[in-house]
RNA sequence: GCGCCCAUAGCUCAGCUGGAUAGAGUACCGCCCUCCGAAGGCGGGGGUCACACGUUCGAAUCGUGUUGGGCGCACCA
């Protein structure tokens, strides 16, 4: 029989439809769907097809049901089937198949887990993206987390994945820290100026000045007054707001800086970003592409896809500036792609973004925004509409915020005036592999209580070393034992029939299952859940059964070898969520 | 005001293509180390699945409305 080793639900499924259609034939809407059963009395797997069918067939499902029970198909794996409640068909996996588990796992190991889902499929996931103006915050860790590990998950269920970094290194952000990188560094040299409020008040501006001053001394120090032309003075009757009062600093700083400019302003957005990368490297988060906003103005991309909508009539002139039917494609209003003193806005360079992606031929694109940006999603989509390219590709997956409790009360965090923690700081705090587990362990489009205490706290309490202790109890045994691995690959499992092993057993076998439906649904804390369920029944054997019997080889060969192959998918899983699973804590 | 998301045990959350007695963890109470790691296990109490109506053989799950939260509604990114 030509089956994947463990796919016994997909199986199951097979011959189920096989006898369907000699039975029913009929109501091709009514989908197939097994699901595992949480009780063992009702089997391993269970259907509610027969009572779907009960409406169209016109006869009482437990009457379907034995129908098709019927004209099921011989398997090798069934060990019964049984009709029970309103009409479930509960399917029984023969205990000799759960059995064959360790030793699959163990032939399999790293890869156990792995499937086609995919197929081969292309994907991109780009997350983070955040600007680099300065330091990741605890925010921008949970887009981080969520999307390692989408893209960890996606690729074990057979998909080509590509992780990409969006930077926008184009816009006025960068050259709003570039201004007050150029003020600190004049503040070095004793110039007497008021640093704008809304310039970035980081102490990290302060540190790259210092930077420039002992790369290159005095040579971009320029007096203070050219700087302030065109700005009237605190007490003057003209009155301009703060924003604008910053667009002509950052105006003048360009003509006073000449050529000198570009050089700040690629050296701050040089030093962010490589404090970004190697922030990300060390919570195990790395990049295939970091791609350049500013390398598709550069390359004409944006004029060009601007162009485009324009070819397709999808763009209008009003107050000077160039908007976008988006109302046409199901927005709530049109937006401005180009203002009106002739600057592209973010979404034009978005789209441009966008329909590049699209040109690098991905079979699809994930976006992982966070939950604040979820208005953008009909704009963009509409612009992708428009361009006639195909919007289902596109899928947004948003991002809850993480707030996080120290003692039990919210840490104050607001964006301006920088009093925020930053994914340094909750890294250096809580160390990577807790922080990694508590990002994911809730549904990312749920807000997330991130209980600091509770994720340093070194107890049972804590989700991730109570998983991270199944495992290195496991191989705290195995070095105990200090017997050849062999002879547990060969090992006869015909033993393993006591309630607890066959349960663990079986979740060993939906380990795959799992992987498959978090890949499906982009959502990691299903393995999350997986990994404390297993855990729990581990700890649970461990305390119920000993696995060192020397009198007994038979039995201590093959619960060894089920515990092994528990710390093998412990692993697979962790190492899936980005966590570390260490032989010893 | 309009749009999106959410409401499940004291607390933090799973479950949601409609299915069998609604589950974990935590907190609380009681047990288990002459024994492979007690960073563990076992047992107990704890629920109007926000509310109302509707769809159906069947609703925590789907629909409508109400209430109460979060977020978004820039020629910012």
């Amino acid at each position: 029989m030509p089956l994947s080793q463990t796919d016994f639900k997909i199986h199951f499924t097979d011959i189920l439809q096989q006898a369907a259609v000699q039975v029913a034939l009929p109501d091709t809407t009514v989908r197939i769907e097994l699901t595992r059963t949480k009780q063992a009395s009702h089997g391993d797997y269970s259907c509610n097809l027969a009572m779907q069918l009960a409406k169209s067939l016109h006869k009482n499902p437990r009457e379907i049901a034995q129908l098709l029970i019927d004209a099921l198909p011989d398997s090798p794996y069934l060990e019964k089937v049984e009709i029970a409640g309103a009409g479930f068909i509960n399917f029984f996996l023969k205990i000799g198949a759960k059995q064959q588990i360790p030793h699959i796992v163990l032939q399999q190991g790293s890869a156990y887990g792995r499937g086609n889902l995919g197929d081969g499929k292309k994907v991109q996931v780009e997350f983070v993206s955040a600007n680099p103006t300065g330091p990741l915050h605890v925010g921008h860790g949970r887009g981080a987390a969520l999307g390692a590990s989408v893209v960890n998950i996606l690729s074990a269920a057979g998909y080509v994945v590509a992780s990409e970094y969006y930077v926008n290194d184009a816009g006025r952000q960068m050259d709003i820290l570039a201004l007050s990188t150029w003020l600190r560094y004049l503040e070095i040299f004793g110039a007497d100026l008021e640093f704008p409020t809304n310039a970035y008040q980081g102490s990290y501006v302060r540190d790259m000045a210092q930077l420039i001053e002992e790369a290159h001394g005095d040579r971009y120090v320029h007096p203070a007054e050219l700087l302030l032309e065109h700005i009237p003075a605190a007490d003057s009757d003209i009155v301009i707001d703060d924003e604008e009062k910053l667009n002509r600093l950052i105006a003048n700083t360009k003509k006073i800086l000449g050529q000198d400019y570009a050089y700040i302003h690629n050296f701050v957005l040089t030093e962010q970003l490589g404090d970004c990368r190697n922030d990300l490297m060390e919570f195990g988060v790395e990049f295939d592409t970091w791609f350049s906003e500013q390398s598709l103005f550069d390359g004409g991309m944006v004029a060009k896809a601007v162009a485009l909508l324009e070819e397709k009539k999808c763009l209008y002139q009003q107050d000077g500036a160039t908007w976008f039917r988006s109302t046409d494609f199901g927005d709530e209003k049109d937006r401005v792609v180009q203002r009106a003193n002739g600057q592209f806005t973010y979404f034009a360079s978005d789209i441009a973004y966008h329909v590049n992606k699209f040109e690098r031929g991905f079979d699809q694109v994930i976006d992982v925004w966070g939950a604040d940006h979820h208005g953008y999603i009909a704009r963009v989509k509409g612009a992708i509409n428009a361009l006639e390219l195909d919007a289902d590709k596109l899928i947004v997956a948003l991002v809850q915020f993480a707030v996080l409790y120290r003692d039990g009360v919210k840490v104050p965090m607001s964006t301006r005036s920088g009093e925020f923690v930053t994914l340094r700081e909750l890294r250096h705090e809580v160390g990577k592999d807790a922080a990694r587990f508590f990002y994911v362990m809730r549904r990312s489009d749920q807000h997330l209580d991130f209980d600091l205490d509770l994720a340093k706290s070194q107890s049972n309490e804590n989700p991730v070393y109570y998983i991270q202790y199944a495992h290195a109890r496991i191989c705290s045994v195995i070095a105990q034992w200090d017997g050849d691995n062999g002879l547990l690959n060969d090992a006869d499992t015909d033993t393993l029939t006591s309630a607890i092993e066959l349960s663990l057993l079986q979740k060993l076998i939906d380990f795959p299952d799992m992987v498959e439906s978090a890949a499906k649904e982009l959502m990691p804390h299903l393995i999350a859940f997986y990994l404390k369920e297993l855990a729990s029944e581990f700890h649970s054997y461990y305390n119920a059964s000993r696995f060192i019997v020397p009198e007994e080889p038979v039995q201590q060969h093959a619960r060894l070898a089920l515990i092994t192959a528990v710390q093998q998918v412990l692993c697979n899983g962790l190492t899936l969520l980005g966590v570390s699973a260490p032989e010893k804590m």
